[in-house]
DNA sequence: AATGAATGAGCATTCATTCAT
DNA sequence: GATGAATGAATGCTCATTCAT
């Protein structure tokens, strides 16, 4: 999403290079003391032309955020669209979680620590977005009790603690580590679902339903890679 | 711990509460991003008598780690060193760092976020005490795998669950929310203990064990206030 | 009017030094143009150290037309007020405004230019102050009407005519010149006196009359010399 | 007076219209406040083409106040050279002045204001044309002295009153306001010469005389259109 | 004729820290 | 114990200008 008008065909993609430094360097050392000569630096570019590219330091964040964001939310809603039980929902949303996590670490270090530095409408924007894949996350959950598949409790604490052992998992990953996303989601799920399901609900079977899942829809991934990647 | 020497007695008071002051600020607008300026006028004290107090800034973060560590580890010790079934003492600690996390929320804050800011010997003595934290729940999660009330799973990887979750919390929690540190803590060793344990091992007697080993050790608490607190 | 508070006493002394070193810089090379750090080297001042007394490039602005306005405007109360002829009013106005034109001619230069850097409120309350020293020009002028001794006029275009012919001459002035500002004053009403009077009223006796209203208040000034001057 | 050879049949025009664009935006913010990115939006140009028209910014400063004082300077020149009284030729040069001062307001504020930011040769130049200018209206002004029209007065303040009336009215003045040229003249000329006059000389017949000039002279004007406006 | 991309110096401002008093 | 005053480097950002294409 270019601002000023009339940039030349290479514009875009060097943007996208230096918006992929400045995640680099943001999660390193922390968004308020990452200065833009450090970028300038690494992109190998005077301030000026940098700006030339940026428009300002917060517009950076706010990329990142959205490169976060953006194929979250949709992955979300392309999974909630699905039709198929909230509980392999679920298992999906966690791999696609885990996957953009491990796929962009960085990102996610920006995206867990630095939003709030954005200031006002860009800070909004950002809190709604959260607001509504949290909404998702909590609409798969009920679903799950409203099918008899997991205890009543508390929606909003049953989501948080959903998201609370995926996201942190970017404090410790690294992608070269022995874990990949199907095998986290695996783990991280049998985990939660064996404390949220009902005596009767069986959860043994979810992997077995997720493979079969997988060879209906080949092919089918929830995220869909952004431009740039 | 006090540097500089020859100092009255109102010294280390004072001192304790530019900490807190600081923890505050760290909290809310990130290290890097907080002035001295700006503690200085939450303290109302000229940036002269505020260095008499504090030494450097990066000290003010070191405390504030410390805070966190001293109090964390020591409880991890205590509760290590107890005669109990190895769940129980997980269901303790669980509930310990959830008080910690709920009493000061802007002190995890600090140290979730900002100890990359730390330097030379401040960031190995912090990554050591980290390490060693990790170490203790690592140990007390295969004593639990080894008495056969969980399953053999890869023990850093169950640790990492454990401390996802329990971490991740100081993300959204409001010490006057609903829910107090002794309520979240038996809803996440719900869940966890759930997914961890062997067929065999039946973890509903466990909140009354809780009950029981609370009769015994009257006012027991694993946690030893500081002395400033 | 120091804004942050515990400074000590000298503060005041040396702030009002740099304003005067800025008056002079932005009346030579117009407020946009002069760096702060000119001014910083004007003062020999490191830019730090500046800003601890100035608070912002715009704050000096700001000063500097409060030490244009704030006389000025009481001055022009205090004529106001006096039982005296409004001709005999209007003249001693004149004489009190090229007063401080030639006083204070970086001032006004300063005055008449940057004016429109100001923003916000600043600019507000700048623009309320002008409007309310041209009220009171209008209404001697006024008075000098009703009672018969000048022509009925467009008040508006008298104001501006009266305005003109004075502002103007700081864009020429030197203090060092041949002209003081009693005798441009004198030459200024003269000129503008003979085009403003009815035919019945004799302006030759004027110069008399401020002689007989000086005799009769020794040492009468209309502006109170400020603080610092 | 287009510098850089091999130009096609548009450059002029455009050359033109873009320091139309540039005196409007550096009366409103000043000179050295105007950016020329600024401009490039305003000509809908991007930067490198306009430094094809333009050379550089403090040429766009040279151009605009040539455009103001070309013609002002023909026009006195016109004027001194008509056979008429001294008296209907400040009041026919009084009349010229404040047609350009309402017809090119922006450029009188610039030419008044950042005539300062003129280097070397740009601005010697200037101020040699200005004291042309100023020496004309002091040869006119010295003209009615001499025919007993005007009192003996110093001749340079005599010419500072006519300008210091005249000039400052950029500051106030709207091309839309209830005043044009005419009736300014005729008001600033009435103030004037009444205050000038001799006991002799009777100023009531001047604008009958201005009438019967203009009737021997049907479409005098004493500016020549510029070529560009 | 016109552009997009680049530069490097300069801008106003803030920073953590020091130190004589 | 505490202050006011100072520093100098660094901050995010804008500037007039250039130039290959």
């Amino acid at each position: 999403m270019p601002r000023p008008p009339g940039h030349g065909p290479g514009y875009e993609v060097k943007r996208q290079e230096i918006i992929d430094l400045a995640a680099d360097l943001f999660a390193r050392k922390g968004y308020a003391a990452t200065s833009i000569t450090e970028l300038g630096d690494a992109a190998d570019l005077a301030k000026g032309a940098l700006y030339y590219y940026i428009g300002s330091k917060e517009n950076l964040l706010v990329e990142i955020q959205s490169r976060v964001l953006t194929p979250l939310l949709s992955a979300a809603r392309r999974i909630q669209a699905l039709d198929e039980h909230p509980v392999l929902k679920l298992r999906l949303l966690s791999e696609t979680l885990l996957e953009l996590i491990l796929r962009r670490t960085d990102h996610i270090w920006v995206y867990e620590h630095d939003y709030r530095h954005l200031t006002g409408d860009n800070l909004t924007r950002l809190l709604r977005q959260r607001k509504q894949f949290e909404k998702i996350v909590r609409s798969l959950l009920t679903d799950a009790m409203d099918c008899g598949a997991f205890r009543r409790m508390d929606p909003r604490l049953t989501m948080l603690q959903f998201l609370n052992l995926h996201n942190h998992t970017y404090q410790w990953v690294r992608p070269s580590g022995p874990w990949d996303a199907r095998f986290l989601s695996r783990e991280y799920c049998a985990t939660l679902f064996a404390g949220f399901r009902t005596a009767d609900y069986d959860v043994s079977g979810l992997e077995d339903e997720l493979g079969a899942f997988r060879e209906r829809y080949q092919d089918w991934t929830a995220m869909v890679p952004a431009a740039h990647a």
